[in-house]
DNA sequence: CCGAGGCAGTACGGTTCCGTACCGAAATAG
DNA sequence: CTATTTCGGTACGGAACCGTACTGCCTCGG
């Protein structure tokens, strides 16, 4: 619960977004939560039981089929929300939802959120933008996993996860990078190794730092920035991508 | 411009679906087209000028980005509509979208459409569960695109192309169809000469035939179906995979 | 009926990435 | 402080697919 005067501390740019108007409708329903990696928001086939605005950490968007063959298919921090197909009507998830990086945020009661996009249109327009973002990334994903390169898909996984960070470090083993990118564990080892040694990352056991994000942005070339401009267009430059440092 | 009257003869699902009640928010505004192959209805950064109903033929989604790589995203027939940015309240098309195989269908114009939803609750749901399957079948295409081999992501082209279809003949060159799937135009050979050897398929210069759907399917696995399955859920059983013959 | 252009078949070296596996090093638990 | 587990580095053969290119055939327009 989340009464009006506590908006200040709000870092989320979806609940920043929501007109004043609005906020009672969200506000009161909301409930802070905190989440450790792999902390699982949403199970795929499973009713959605809540929506969940981060503050901090990344969650992890999975498809997964019938085989059990996995893939990232989108990424999720502060500038979203995750939930979307309650957004659109539907409250099974399709996808498996936990968090990549460990994070907090506000999650509010999947009931509780139709209840209020359907009492406010403004409220919809404003969820339904992002539902329209998080298509595009979904889309660009899908054009990266078929046209780019593993060096390529690295840095484009990175430089996102970067943009919904507070610091440069990426807390995750090689391990997880293969399990979001679709490739081998070993593929993904050589590949940041090869980063680290044109200088563009540091690493240490289970981490990985990010030195010359520029560096990095010219290896992802074009496979990466599309839905981040995109963001920027819908909402604004609040969102979106985060400067070079 | 289509009276309530003439409803009986419309194919597409999702006109089929609206309401009674709601038809004179859409009907009177649909505009007969007959589009042949290639025939372009959205554009990459372009205001969107309307959304199309297909009765027949299928229409591709293409994701490009800034140095001009390409792939399918998605694929639209009777069971949709195009133009799904419009429901989320973005009027400019992110992906260039076109008819991969000619048809008819009714189009109705963007403001008109967005007037419908805002007049009509029943209606925006209705269209917003189409937007939430065609997010599905975007995922499972990401999937496809990073887990999947060539010889599985054709199968999975064909029968989504098939489900779309009133005959067994797709006509399409290799050269098409490997811009679909982003990979090579002899792979696209090599991989029909296969099928044609197992007995799945027969081809003729510019076109190929399923003679073996169900052949079809078990190259495809399991990346084939989800999406399909998932409209079914969505709609009930009147929309998606067509039974095998 | 013939010429032009589009389309399919095939080839070949090269690259990327897979599947698998092994080992040492680093963190963690007891 | 030691034992156990997890993680990263490395290796190797092989499969999949690429980029490129050449050729012959089919189809359609004139």
């Amino acid at each position: 619960m989340l009464e009006a005067h506590a908006r200040a501390g709000i870092r989320n740019r979806l609940l920043q977004a929501i007109a004043l108007e609005d906020w009672d409708w969200i506000g009161p329903h909301l409930e802070p939560v905190s989440m450790k990696e792999r902390h699982v928001l949403e199970v795929s086939t499973k009713p959605i039981p809540h929506a969940c605005f981060l503050e901090s950490g990344v969650a992890s968007v999975v498809a997964v089929d019938a085989e059990d063959h996995r893939i990232e298919v989108g990424v999720i921090g502060f500038e979203g929300m995750t939930g979307v197909p309650l957004l659109l009507g539907d409250n099974r998830a399709q996808h498996s939802t936990y968090m990549q990086i460990a994070g907090s945020g506000h999650r509010i009661a999947a009931d509780a959120l139709c209840g209020a996009i359907g009492k406010s249109e403004r409220l919809r327009a404003l969820f339904l933008k992002w539902t329209q973002g998080f298509m595009i990334q979904t889309a660009h994903t899908a054009l990266a996993n078929g046209r780019a390169k593993l060096e390529q898909r690295l840095a484009r996984w990175l430089l996102m996860a970067h943009d919904r960070m507070t610091t440069d470090t990426v807390p995750l083993t090689h391990e997880f990078l293969a399990v979001m990118l679709g490739v081998r564990r070993a593929g993904v080892t050589v590949a940041i190794h090869s980063f680290e040694q044109r200088g563009l990352v540091t690493t240490r056991r289970g981490q990985l730092t990010l030195v010359n994000r520029a560096g990095i942005e010219q290896v992802a070339g074009s496979f990466y920035g599309t839905p981040e401009a995109e963001l920027k267009r819908l909402f604004g430059d609040a969102t979106g991508r985060r400067d070079a440092k």
